[in-house]
DNA sequence: ACGGTGACTCGCA
DNA sequence: GTGCGAGCCACCG
């Protein structure tokens, strides 16, 4: 699983998931799988935004305030609704 | 089997 | 920054 390579204390947009998984443009099937996993998977779904830094879930869906909640605890850092996407380079 | 929908992204205006 | 349209693929009724 491509989530399960990534690092802690690094968000990763779905696009860029996408493209690890070899799905260009299938961002969609990324959330879609997220949704689908179970609350005990082990995969850090939460380290995936939108390509706009920011959380894709509704800010009063529980899953949103985890993942918030998380994401600082790895050490992310976050404007409001808003993570820092800072210029990490994926695996070069 | 078919069509609609969705935790999305990108290019263009 | 904001809006529109097109592309992606799997799940659900």
């Amino acid at each position: 699983m491509v989530l399960a390579a990534v690092p802690s204390g690094t968000v990763v947009t779905y696009g860029q998931v996408a493209e690890l998984a070899g799905l260009p443009r299938a961002a969609r099937m990324v959330g879609r799988i997220l949704g689908k996993l179970p609350k005990a998977t082990q995969l850090p779904w939460h380290r995936v935004v939108n390509a706009a830094g920011k959380i894709s879930l509704a800010e009063d869906s529980p899953s949103f305030k985890v993942q918030k909640a998380r994401l600082q605890e790895e050490g992310v850092v976050l404007n409001k609704n808003r993570v820092s996407l800072k210029k990490f380079n994926w695996q070069p």
